[in-house]
DNA sequence: ACAGTACATGTCAAAATCAACATGTCAAAC
DNA sequence: GTTTGACATGTTGATTTTGACATGTACTGT
């Protein structure tokens, strides 16, 4: 049951309504976490029955701002330090790369060359919120996790760097 | 439907019977897709009843071993270069090391100090691996992805580090 | 006034996944 | 000979997730 402390997690960074947090979960958390509003909405309405947050205003448009409850905070520390992770991922990305050695060379070049352009624009993404973020709003809180993100996905650009070379090599080569 | 795709992809590898589908699952694809005995078993079904795979022989306590099929290996190339990825994922250990900031000091350390010891593990693991890989067996096939494997260990194990040093520095220095 | 778009919340049926139940086979150790 | 454990395949009910349907609100530009 990740997704509800995906959502204690995030009402605990800020008090929010539910399409805020479909929002953030597209843009934040889509590299660890999906959930659709279908999801969400649903699962505040939970969380809210079992005491764990609860709606502190009403906005524009009938929307339901959310907040975590201490009940809530302890629920979210509890699993965040006593329970055990689950280490299992789900990953198509993932599942591509390892199955991608199973094309011919022209096939795998091409696949390759598509998760290169993939993983710069993500590179590139995230090296502008790093030099736009201002390192008073969001203390630290954020700025590691960005700096992880570059890290990663310079390590993948490299990777696939490598692959496209080798992939070349044996046609390409001494003409 | 990716598991599908990852049943294509690993028949397309070797003939494997269900049980082996799964020990594989649990042992390299772990990182990237995971499935139980129950989800394979009646995918593998399906697959046959469409064509895409089939059974090429029996073995001993009832075994069937499956393989790919024309139509399946068409249909896994199709996947893999034509069809757009979902970039998406499901990763708690992802979603943890988002929210672990929002804990009080002590607990963040201890957490980055579990996960720390995961990532080391990992690593020694996927070091024994590489050392221990017949380079004719697996001819580069899989080579590749056990270094991905250590390299986004590697970036992992620093990134824990600072996050350790940092969480410590502003009780634990200068006496 | 009207159109388009982003905002905002919900429900429902289908599909995917999981945990538990259920059954049986074979080899090795004792 | 019998117990233990790995091998091997299935089913079932509950839970999770998805995609589509459904509805309404507020602002912005024309």
């Amino acid at each position: 049951m990740s997704l509800r402390h995906a959502v204690l997690g995030l009402l605990e960074r800020r008090p929010s309504t539910g399409y805020e947090l479909t929002q953030t979960f597209d843009r934040s958390l889509r590299t660890s976490w999906q959930a659709r509003h279908s999801q969400i909405y649903p699962e505040l309405a939970k969380l809210e029955a079992a005491g764990l947050v609860e709606v502190v205003g009403h906005g524009a448009r009938r929307s339901k701002t959310y907040a975590i409850t201490p009940t809530g905070r302890a629920e979210l520390r509890r699993w965040l330090v006593e329970a055990q992770p689950d280490r299992s991922q789900r990953n198509e990305s993932g599942l591509r790369l390892f199955l991608t050695p199973l094309l011919e060379q022209a096939d795998r070049r091409a696949t390759y060359q598509r998760d290169l352009a993939h993983v710069e624009h993500e590179l590139s993404a995230l090296k502008e919120l790093r030099s736009g973020m201002a390192p008073a709003t969001d203390p630290e809180v954020f700025a590691p996790q960005v700096e992880l993100g570059i890290r990663i996905n310079g390590v993948l650009r490299d990777w696939l760097l490598e692959q496209i070379d080798r992939a070349g090599e044996p046609e390409g080569s001494h003409q």
